[in-house]
DNA sequence: ATCGTCAAGGCGAACGTTCGCGCGAACGTT
DNA sequence: AACGTTCGCGCGAACGTTCGCCTTGACGAT
């Protein structure tokens, strides 16, 4: 601020050549002679020059900057997530020269608007989406515009774009494989709504994993609802309160919450969690190693995701085709004592 | 990206004016005719014109960007902060036509050379720092290069810089009031180290509510050490391994993870917490309602602080004279069945 | 001697905007 | 009728880069 600007000019004027000629050799264009070129550089090391990245991407016609919006969950739910995803992502834009552009998210009809007028204005070269679900607009429109985007979950299958995600089915099913080799038998799962596109990912593992060794789950066993911790405890009541020969031994929750309500309404049916009911949650929320019992959840590779959304999106920003358009990661059975 | 840039003078050659005078009409800054500042709202309209943010930070020789970086925490420790802080920051930079630029936090001396870079490469226009403490390297030097900023959290006093920061002494205040008003009068602490600037407040708060009711804090009952669960536990067995008439019958921690600890320490002693055992957390995380039983813990408001820090940047950045150039906002104490 | 080649580096232009100045016409004043 | 004044708008310039083309001198080959 203080100190004046340092541009190209002046580094020019100290090394007796052109400013052009300058930019070109620090940017290695140019073959000069071994004297000049010694000047220059010492010069723009003299001045501590450093090239102004908006002049820069004025000239190239880009921003280097990656947008990015995520749902602001409630005060009481948390974002576990974001720090360690946004880390990984600042991270390696960063390595790439760019840098990530974060707005705020908005519901409805408006959202829309806000990528257009990113768009329109040109501060972005691209976006990262997180929490897609089934048609998201988002998608739509960017497919449509045909610009550069890549997702961090899956969408309606005949859409066709890059995308990361995490390998949720594998992870219900290592849990569920789990509660089996440990002889459980009637395991029931806490899921979501249908419309979910995550939670029905997720389910998936279970019924896999249950039909591999050929139980059928009984349909009581399968409780679907909103993630939430009230949600989670009620239906484990109603689970608890089934006569004894259909009562299940062991459930998995979709996330973390949903397991915390249902620790919760086992310890007010006076059981004790890991022993008379095992519980699995989803999610491995920072916390969860630290409840009574400390409870077994799912971890999903957060930072790899991260850090491969904007592999991915840096190269479709600089217009290599994508080794690979679809990335599916596993999670890991975190295991602990509640089940 | 497909359909081709619109531009000023796409606009003017439909308005039939100079590119110019569009700029000016768009901008209020010309008076024209009002037939001709109708062709020339028409036709921004039409062809859908937005300005190329680029050019205009060229323009305009500032990036409307502000810097903000975060210690990453551990995969097990969480930020529940980042959510809220950067989303609260988030729109109330939008609302002001700046965005926010997040980078790499970097440990060390390398630190300063994130932030230098930034500056030099004319990226930010000034930045916000949390996780500030005692002789903050990022402090000195930006004061020092004259460079705008405001800081989450205080330093020195003598280092005279605009900062908010949430009065951690009325926090703690609160919270050893109602033990006292519960009737507690062994009182325990667990802190940090003295050379945690934050710890240090938030301790005030304990030292002044007893010494308001003439309560010397016995030494034995300050303990400190590194905010972890781990630490919390063998802290409050210490306690917990005093003679009965020298034995807290409450307890404080200066974060929820500690008290966490305290809560697993007091179970495995067969104490029942709330009864036995008052204990108070500070920071609220989200989970510790779910606890069992529910933490008393103290919230921040954190997205006012991130609010305000933004909005006290804004005004730097713009030339005006901060009214107030220290906000010091209360936490409030959050009652549950812990304490 | 003449010509083509090559290395070294200068020069103009452009990206899209904003800003200050200037210029002609219309208008009101002396 | 001559003269300021105001209105409505155009024009050139600049922000700091990068990129393509041009110029100059030296050199070797014919």
């Amino acid at each position: 601020m203080m100190p004046p600007k340092v541009t190209l000019k002046a580094v020019a004027a100290q090394a007796g050549v052109s400013y052009q000629t300058v930019s070109k050799v620090l940017n290695g264009q140019l073959q000069v002679s071994a004297e000049t070129h010694e000047r220059i550089l010492q010069a723009a090391q003299n001045l501590g020059y450093r090239p102004n990245q908006i002049a820069r991407n004025m000239r190239a016609g880009r921003s280097f900057m990656i947008g990015y919006s995520w749902v602001q969950t409630s005060p009481d739910q948390v974002n576990h997530i974001l720090d360690q995803f946004l880390s990984s992502m600042v991270r390696e834009a960063e390595a790439a020269g760019y840098h990530l552009l974060p707005f705020p998210f908005q519901e409805g009809e408006e959202q829309i608007t806000a990528y257009r007028e990113l768009i329109a204005t040109r501060r972005v070269d691209g976006f990262v989406l997180t929490s897609v679900d089934y048609n998201d607009p988002r998608i739509h429109f960017l497919l449509e515009r045909g610009f550069p985007f890549v997702a961090f979950g899956r969408s309606n299958p005949e859409l066709d774009f890059p995308w990361v995600d995490v390998d949720g089915a594998a992870g219900t099913r290592q849990a569920v494989e789990h509660l089996l080799a440990r002889g459980h038998r009637r395991i029931a799962a806490l899921a979501w709504p249908e419309t979910s596109r995550v939670g029905n990912d997720r389910l998936q593992g279970y019924f896999q994993a249950m039909q591999k060794v050929g139980i059928t789950p009984c349909p009581k066993c399968l409780l679907r609802g909103e993630g939430t911790f009230d949600v989670g405890r009620e239906m484990t009541l109603r689970l608890l309160d089934l006569p004894a020969e259909e009562r299940p031994t062991a459930l998995i929750a979709l996330n973390d919450t949903m397991a915390i309500g249902a620790m919760y309404a086992a310890r007010e049916r006076g059981l004790e969690i890991g022993r008379d009911l095992a519980v699995i949650g989803f999610d491995d929320a920072p916390m969860v190693q630290y409840l009574y019992p400390p409870l077994t959840s799912i971890r999903q590779p957060i930072a790899q995701a991260g850090r491969k959304c904007v592999e991915m999106l840096v190269s479709l920003l600089e217009g290599k085709t994508l080794t690979e358009k679809h990335v599916l990661l596993a999670p890991r059975l975190i295991l602990r004592a509640s089940a």
